[in-house]
DNA sequence: AGTTAAACCTGGTTGC
DNA sequence: TGCAACCAGGTTTAAC
């Protein structure tokens, strides 16, 4: 599911309910991507910090007074987290539970590429090797036209592929790249190195709007997503062409059409999509 | 070094 | 109805 909007929608719903809540048990389900890094033990009577949020990444910081280290979370395809008091019996796909003292923070997973692992910090392993490459966050103001031009220009993969990567700007994934490709009048296997200055002022512009719009409705829900409280997204009910091949672009009247690419799909018009 | 394929895993949908 | 094939929001790791 989840790209930047779910995640942040996920951060919001969780950061302020469980400030400053102790935690007190951990049940693991099965396997995730990487194993926790840490006795589930050595948790219990830590402290939960301000949650914080890194491209798709969360990070749950747990103290005793000091600093001590925290959970770097993420939702892999189709991870959602929830929080719920009380929390319901665990099913086949709940493999992580953190309870605490104002709730249990619970992790749905059917497909297990989600993962929980331990962190002495951010600035350390594992979560500065997995966060080490990434790119600028979207609305950070140190990130403009210039900048993302410059590092497409460092690119000769399509535009689609390098948007995916991470490497210019996080947080688009294969909905929101499509859609801001789209917005952009941007063909999708166009080559990162050869798109202007303005083109790609453009492209930044409309991932910005892109991803701004899907937080403002909660995200997209194409089948897991919810947020903590359980809510759906409303996003994909405003795709352009997400998954919406053989029907007129709504900009133009010529058929979307589906393309894989760097094997994603990807959505576009070929009417006003340019390279 | 940069780009592309394979892998991880489950379940829903589609087509024969 | 049954079953195989294909598809899905991500990202690391291995292979060209």
């Amino acid at each position: 599911m989840p790209e930047l909007p779910e995640v942040e929608v996920t951060r919001r719903g969780i950061d302020r309910p469980l400030r400053d809540a102790t935690v007190l048990g951990v049940r693991l389900g099965k396997p995730l991507r990487w194993p926790l890094g840490v006795k589930p033990e050595a948790l219990l009577g830590t402290m939960i910090g301000p949650v914080a949020r890194r491209g798709k990444y969360l990070w749950l910081p747990l103290h005793r007074g000091n600093p001590a280290g925290g959970l770097l979370l993420h939702l892999g395809m189709s991870g959602s987290l929830s929080l719920a008091t009380p929390v319901p019996p665990a099913g086949a796909h709940d493999h992580f539970d953190l309870e605490t003292s104002r709730g249990t923070l619970r992790l749905t997973d059917p497909r297990r590429f989600g993962a929980v692992v331990w962190s002495e910090s951010l600035d350390a392993d594992p979560a500065a090797r997995l966060l080490g490459a990434l790119g600028p966050e979207p609305f950070d103001p140190a990130l403009t036209p210039e900048s993302f031009h410059a590092a497409l220009q460092r690119r000769r993969a399509p535009i689609k592929a390098v948007l995916l990567s991470g490497a210019a700007v996080v947080g688009a994934g294969n909905i929101y790249a499509c859609e801001a490709l789209h917005a952009a009048g941007i063909h999708p296997g166009a080559r990162s190195d050869r798109i202007s200055r303005p083109r790609a002022a453009k492209l930044l512009e409309a991932v910005r709007a892109t991803l701004a719009r899907a937080l403002e409705l909660g995200g997209s829900t194409l089948r897991d997503f919810h947020d903590a409280q359980g809510v759906a997204g409303g996003f994909q009910l405003e795709a352009r062409v997400y998954g919406r091949a053989g029907q007129p672009c709504p900009r133009c009247g010529v058929l979307l059409q589906r393309r894989v690419q760097g094997q994603r799909a990807s959505y576009f018009c070929p009417g006003c999509q340019r390279r």
